[in-house]
DNA sequence: TTCGGCTGTGAAAATCCTGTGAACGCAGGG
DNA sequence: CCCTGCGTTCACAGGATTTTCACAGCCGAA
């Protein structure tokens, strides 16, 4: 399994002699790593694109618990762990329901703070695991993740990044309908504000630019009050191509096993 | 959609003290819970769709990490957490590493306890969103989760978003009776207003949409002053077929009260 | 059998959702 | 400094969906 991806981990913490051995650790671990010693907005941790925060409220004072609140509510995929000196029970439960991750208690060996932040941050890279595999070829479609481009024939369809992004992970998902808020929290990497439409617009971008290139071809579909989904078919009148039963040959085609043990 | 999934958590320890105040509190909280005092095979936790485990591998014994490694393995989706006495750096590291994903030592107050379970199957929750559920058979039906839909064969039943929600709501609640208030208060997600009809009229729209797809079986069975049951059942004197799903239990229908604490 | 309340039904009215074009702000390059 | 490409936001129009309503048919009890 690989766990063993990097880790993009923010520090929030003054404590400068934890920092200091721990950042000495996680370099040799090879992850990338930024060290801050006050806080930033929230807004700011979004463009650092990162796997993990790990803080000390202390650092925050009052606005601490605010300040957490906020981060968790943007950044839901971030994992955020806590590392702190003296606290409650009570502090800490209203940390972890607030979402903080872990809650871990100075003096802590740096060692089982790394652990722990890979045990937070581990689940999330499941998904994007097998993205690695060579140009993805959906309908007329030519999908190249090295280039963060797509093709019909050797024409490129000129999209630009986000649309790139918007398109491979709708490819990923081929057959699935996909939820806007889901949607907006891959791609751009945080929460969605409410009323935001952004989605629908780089939707429309992509499919003036598929169907300037495949005109023949549909690729994505509207659910009505659901999202999107993305399945290749001729719109003309060759036969159609799938139904429901679609074919298995998607490398996601996980057997679920219907064991119905109700309780 | 509810934040406030059920929690399906199982107990492995014989510290009876810890065990009963635990369960005292989460009963409480509407967890749906299995103390076991000795481990079992981890086959035979697949079939518990849980949520979490909570272990102390003092129980174990020698084949603690051994056995660790294979639930681990074999349930990725599951969320672990250690429960236990005195543990050193080394141990925490290694179990962390070994896929467990938290650590608490005892003693330890359950609330805590409780939240870190919170925590950890939030995480989890999120990071398989929308996969994972495979379709569900029900007579000819079948509902997809995946793609908020419903077919019949391969075609289409053309579900808007709510009259999946309720189609799905009943067959997962299949064989019960179900109030109004109960449905409406699940699929619409607050309570219902007082001579509110809407429930009738999307019965309504789904009884013909299955039966445009199926004419030849009943599913929604109308209680007269009650609610409604879904049951597939073949119209004709044909005996009963029964879907490819699950056995057909036609046991005691019991109506489900509009309680709608656990949810 | 009759009566009062419950449910089925069709359609109008109200609401919500999506597609679309365009304006705006921002950043990098010329 | 202006120009250009990109992402975001807004407002509006056309549809799709949901809610509401009135009425007819059905159920169970007296």
């Amino acid at each position: 399994m690989n766990t063993q991806q990097t880790i993009r981990l923010a520090v929030i913490d003054n404590d400068s002699g934890f920092v200091t051995v721990l950042s000495k650790r996680t370099e040799t671990a090879g992850w990338q790593q930024r060290v801050l010693s006050s806080a930033i907005p929230p807004e700011e941790l979004v463009a650092m694109k990162l796997n993990a925060l790990l803080l000390d409220p202390t650092v925050l004072g009052e606005e601490a618990w605010n300040y957490l609140e906020r981060v968790c509510a943007l950044l839901p995929d971030l994992g955020v762990i806590v590392c702190t000196g003296r606290s409650t029970v009570a502090q800490r439960v209203r940390g972890l329901r607030l979402g903080v991750d872990d809650w871990i208690a100075k003096p802590c060996h740096p060692e089982e703070v790394m652990a722990r932040i890979e045990a937070v941050s581990r689940r999330r890279r499941r998904s994007r695991a097998g993205t690695e595999t060579g140009p993805v070829v959906v309908g007329e479609l030519e999908i190249r993740a090295d280039q963060f481009q797509a093709f019909v024939g050797d024409g490129s369809l000129d999209l630009t990044r986000r649309e790139f992004e918007l398109l491979q992970l709708l490819a990923d998902a081929k057959g699935q309908v996909l939820e806007r808020e889901a949607i907006y929290q891959r791609v751009w990497g945080y929460a969605m504000a409410h009323g935001d439409r952004s989605v629908d617009v780089f939707i429309r971008k992509l499919r003036q630019k598929l169907e300037k290139r495949s005109p023949s071809w549909r690729y994505i579909h509207t659910h009505f009050g659901v999202g999107y989904r993305f399945d290749p078919e001729t719109g003309a009148g060759s036969g159609q191509q799938l139904g429901p039963g679609e074919p298995a040959e998607a490398e996601d085609s996980q057997v679920v096993h219907s064991s119905f043990t109700a309780g």
